[in-house]
DNA sequence: ATAAAGTAGTTTATATTATAAACCAAATAA
DNA sequence: TTATTTGGTTTATAATATAAACTACTTTAT
């Protein structure tokens, strides 16, 4: 009847990144906090899950002298998404 | 970009709850608990929560001897779930 | 008649999650 | 040089979800 929605996914700020991630190729910290209008503290909190999940990948780097923080979604993450919007169908498709 | 999920809908019991109270008229507590799988202490909080919401109407009454706790969806029950699904297609659709 | 087991829930305690506030390190502007 | 801004992280708190324990009864077995 029911599809069980992947808690990790199932979350507004984890799922408005991911989103973004799988139709973008990459995204940097402050384009996604820009995008999803959350505070730089919980996406930071939440990027790190994801990236725990192995859902996204974060890199490390500079631009010029500034920090520079780029994620993108791995197959792992795409696939999961896949299912969740799959599973999201057993609730609200009318079937 | 993306709308906002009614936070009271965002969550997978109360989404299964109302997803079945939308194609059914009325459902008693014991079918919503086998059609969901859930324990009962966490369905009872839950449909208090959206009873206290105003998306459903609870009726207590008996069947033979036995108590029997009834629900209902509302309009505002069915507008919730609407605008929910709306929102969703702003994270899944690719648009 | 009484004990044991089942039904239909509610309440409460606990774990998990989300969020913002406070913080840090470095860069830039006044 | 002292603010202010940028790009974050850590930490404290509030909100949520969940299960376990409990209540109140009914049915069944002895």
């Amino acid at each position: 009847m029911f599809k069980p929605l992947d808690p990790l996914l199932h979350s507004e700020l984890r799922l408005a990144v991911i989103s973004i991630l799988i139709s973008v190729e990459e995204a940097d910290f402050v384009f996604l906090r820009n995008k999803t209008k959350a505070t730089a503290g919980n996406l930071s909190v939440q990027l790190d899950k994801l990236q725990q999940a192995g859902y996204i990948v974060i890199a490390k780097g500079f631009n010029g002298k500034m920090p520079r923080t780029t994620c993108r979604i791995t197959d792992a993450g795409r696939e999961a998404f896949r299912l969740y919007v799959e599973a999201l169908r057993s609730y609200i498709d009318p079937s």
